[in-house]
DNA sequence: TTGTACGCGTTATCAA
DNA sequence: TTGATAACGCGTACAA
């Protein structure tokens, strides 16, 4: 059976406070004891069992992650689901556990706060979530460490990619490659960063003296591959009018785009290029492989953890941070040489 | 602050025992103050706290995970991830947590064993495993309740795909589209899904009496895109003897090949047929979208949930079980009309 | 039918 | 520097 504290006090001929304290570092205990303790403890493989200690002390060593409003989203999603990964890596070489917020506990619909409090989480990430939630802006406004990788809100600090500079890349690109004719494929402006890239590359394009139309910033009214399918077929269209490269403001998008697009007797990338963003595994799988904006999913992820285990172990006033990851561009076959 | 149980008591001038009793449906209680009870529990939104209850009871309710033992693959991992979502999903609207199980707690190194009774999870889901992992073998050794939707061992119960039906269905559509040169592609035998579809192959050929070469079934080193196509290279080269179609077991191994082949100069399906495995997202938005064996990860997980959920209620002894999910061919376009 | 008292394994406080 | 004791919040024999 497992071994408790007592058993190891007891084995020891010491008291189980004094046990307990050099196992987490605390008050003071002669070299001496403490070098013994922690040589039986290391043989005898005794971990204090989780749930007593988290009753007893305060912090729960455990990390609560609110992953999708709508659970809609699965762990697949090529995108958040990496940021995860990553964020849980690191977490969990620093001793946490990470666990997934629902609002369900048994039977009882339960606030993200209420089941937070509830299971006593050290901190909160925000992998995606909406900020219309008044789930959501509870958790935010409350006094638990929160960090976000998706949702930008006051007093939340946000870890996210640089979203400007995806754009100014591919119109860079775009520039450079002698593709003059620039149109954008977004998805709803609902979405931060959809509505940063969309504004910056009104501004980018102006600053340029670029012209551009407003009709050649499309918007898909979903997130689906179906959705940038349809876009496709309408861009393919206007046969008169087509653009020499369009900006997807996702891979997946991009993908259905690009069927679109052929399957209006259009081809990639000699009549028109195409540009995605994430840079999701599929992007160099997929035939032509897609030229994209990398995400640096690894990098947020991490960055996330760091951010999130400090102001766990400091608690600061919570206020507004915004770090932005750097993107790059990473061409492949869909763009024109 | 949070709403312990005794607090309710207090404000319902019972005892907190009384409460408790209520609560979690055990003991006799009269109908009125039960109602009672129940009313205010439900009004002031009363939840045990997690922690306590865990320590107290000898239930936690929480499904301890194991998701890979090299930790290479992560949540975006197209095919388990589907499963894990499905499987979490009818858990937790039965009440349950899922926590994902490492080998390390705190600064410890544990077995996955040690970590689940230190964490008192209820029940075990390999979600995939290493059948060689000591760490493994030692956790379906265990008296927990465990099962697979991986790998099978013995007095292990394991729910898994029909493999020898996908193979099946691949060679009866071959020859309904009579393409009779049929090559394979598998993974590594040491994955006992590649196994079982390679052995069924052999004797479903065998009792149908058709011709196949042993050099037609080719196997890859590793699950990467880039290793089917290597493989695409290699069947493109013997320009003599090209296949009419080619089972690849999974869908990942099918893009690498279709890459590979149409490298090699041939064209899909015109001059290949190509079959993948799994049916990932990506398999319709390949272009072309692949025709392939779909895999029912949602029933899977379902099954896998129910009958963990089962054993955990009515610990039964532990044998070998074996649950055959059915799989479907999906018809698109990189074969033969 | 309801309440009392104790145990679950730890940590924190305070005394020795 | 170490140890005794209470407290964490809940479940459960057992007593009332």
């Amino acid at each position: 059976m497992k071994k408790t504290i007592i058993d190891v006090a007891r084995e020891l001929n010491l008291s189980p406070s004094t046990i307990s304290k050099i196992v987490n570092n605390t008050g003071r205990i002669s070299p001496q004891t403490r070098e013994r303790v922690l040589k039986y403890v290391k043989e005898s493989g005794y971990v204090a069992m989780s749930n007593a200690r988290k009753l007893s002390s305060k912090k729960s060593w455990t990390i609560g992650v609110i992953y999708s409003d709508i659970s809609l989203v699965g762990f697949e999603h090529p995108f958040f689901s990496r940021i995860l990964q990553s964020f849980k890596n690191h977490v969990e070489s620093m001793g946490y556990d990470i666990v997934l917020i629902v609002s369900k506990l048994g039977n009882n619909e339960l606030t993200y706060l209420e089941w937070c409090r509830n299971k006593k989480v050290d901190g909160i990430l925000i992998v995606m979530g909406n900020i219309n939630n008044p789930n959501i802006i509870e958790v935010v406004a409350s006094d638990y460490p929160c960090v976000s990788t998706d949702i930008v809100m006051p007093n939340l600090h946000s870890i996210i990619s640089d979203d400007a500079q995806g754009i100014k890349l591919g119109i860079e690109f775009a520039i450079k490659k002698g593709l003059k004719r620039i149109s954008v494929v977004s998805g709803p402006l609902t979405v931060r960063s959809f509505n940063t890239r969309v504004q910056t590359f009104r501004e980018e394009m102006t600053r340029r003296n670029l012209k551009y139309n407003e009709k050649d910033i499309h918007f898909t009214v979903g997130f689906a591959y179906e959705d940038g399918y349809r876009i496709g077929l309408e861009i393919g269209k206007k046969k008169d009018n087509i653009p020499d490269i369009v900006l997807t403001f996702s891979d997946v998008l991009a993908f259905g785009l690009i069927r679109g697009l052929e399957d209006s007797g259009l081809r990639i990338p000699d009549d028109v290029s195409v540009i995605g963003y994430d840079d999701i595994d599929f992007a160099r799988h997929y035939t032509p492989a897609l030229t994209t904006i990398a995400q640096d999913t690894e990098e947020i992820g991490l960055r996330a953890a760091k951010a999130l285990l400090l102001s766990i172990n400091e608690k600061q006033e919570k206020t507004q941070k915004i770090a932005l990851v750097p993107v790059r561009l990473v061409e492949r076959e869909t763009t024109k040489k």
